[in-house]
DNA sequence: ACAGCCATCACCCATCCGGGGGATTTGGCG
DNA sequence: CGCCAAATCCCCCGGATGGGTGATGGCTGT
């Protein structure tokens, strides 16, 4: 109520003269609603770009996306309901040239990578500074993919590493639910001796000795879940 | 800078009487930039209530009250360096009547009861609404304890599960690290008897059967941590 | 003094797990 | 077509793991 009186009277006289004429159209996405004014303020604080529109998910992105057509999505990946990876894909569907920074709490290699592999421009921390924010939004916008240095080390840290089958993903989805080998085998309607098989390749994958070192590792590089 | 502009406006003419002569003074404490940057705007949007000042860690937290002795004090409890918990426990020493305000990511019950037992005045999680916060910053002014339905509800589920013992907590700290029963036997001086004797008491409170299932158990419940 | 909880350790034993081999089939890719 | 990675399965085996049962000493509260 009190943002919408000061945009009218802000946007009536229009007394700045050195605004640019196009600003930068911000759609901010995020389900926590103290994070989403935190960043509303930060963008419409910073001069040469304005929040157009929020959403509070995946699913309600979309549809105001498609509405306002925005210059640069900020959007967080975690999010209940439809997650930020499933929202770039859905989001690139409708616009291939959109321009997405994800703004993530985490720092797990696979979140990083499954972000910017979907076509993500930008990979951010929530601690990031607000300079740093506004100036990522910017670059974006003027084409640039910026990364920064902490987290492009993280996905240069998960390139070191082999990746997963399919197949092994399943396994380790299973072994965090606490499933012993039986379990896995009976579950993915395979042998004992098959999951034994892909635990050990997974075991080596992860350069660990023990399922629960596997299953901790799994988590702490954002293969697996808690949810 | 924006915001500055509106408060001078609206305090300086004071058009309106109902509002009362003292605004709740709030120290915001959250060590990411965009989430401290919101809960200012939250409060400063909201009448009768004003931040004061913020902090982005424990120590700062500490400092900063010493110097502005706010009515309330809005904190995040996961924060580098000094956590929340340790936080709580040293504003009470300075000031026992502390109004501390938790808002947390997560709704581990074992961190609410910390943030509560060490005497958090209540516990929001993040996704709560703008109106929800406001109304707990002025219901714990007045001296309520507002705690959230889920929010109690998991310090219930919490209150149902046997407590570990401290020796129990040694091992399973051990445990999420991936070590073996011999490897905690040597860590913590004990013979590896005695580590399975503790491995089976944990099982049976935790209500897993194997060790993998009682690592993940103990992260989901916030018993251990990840970092 | 006695009960109760905790930490410590011991023994037995069935089962599970992980490391070491190796084999087969399937599908893709050059 | 040959090559290779992936998925499937098999065997062996020593050591780790977890369940059961019990004992001892220390400390606490009544």
């Amino acid at each position: 109520m009190i943002a919408m009186t000061w945009e009218l009277e802000f946007n009536a006289p229009n007394m700045d003269d050195s605004e640019p004429a196009t600003e930068i159209r911000v759609l901010v996405v995020d389900d926590h609603p103290s994070m989403r004014m935190g960043l509303v303020a930060l963008i419409n604080g910073q001069r040469g770009m304005t929040v157009v529109a929020e959403a509070c998910d995946g699913e309600e992105a979309i549809e105001v996306y498609e509405d306002t057509r925005p210059d640069i999505v900020l959007m967080d990946l975690r999010m209940p309901g439809m997650g930020g990876v499933e929202a770039i894909l859905a989001l690139r569907k409708i616009d291939p040239a959109v321009n997405v920074i994800i703004l993530s709490t985490y720092d797990w290699d696979e979140d990083i990578h499954l972000a910017i592999q979907s076509g993500a421009k930008s990979y951010l921390l929530k601690d990031t500074s607000v300079e740093e924010i506004a100036d990522t939004v910017r670059r974006v916008h003027g084409g640039d993919a910026a990364i920064p240095g902490q987290v492009s080390q993280r996905l240069a840290e998960r390139s070191q590493r082999q990746q997963l089958t399919e197949r092994e993903r399943d396994v380790v989805e299973l072994l965090i639910k606490g499933r012993s080998n039986k379990e896995i085998a009976c579950s993915l309607f395979i042998s004992e001796e098959t999951v034994k098989s892909h635990l050990k390749t997974l075991f080596a994958k992860l350069g660990v000795r023990d399922r629960t070192e596997a299953a901790i590792a799994a988590i702490r590089h954002g293969i697996v879940h808690l949810d």
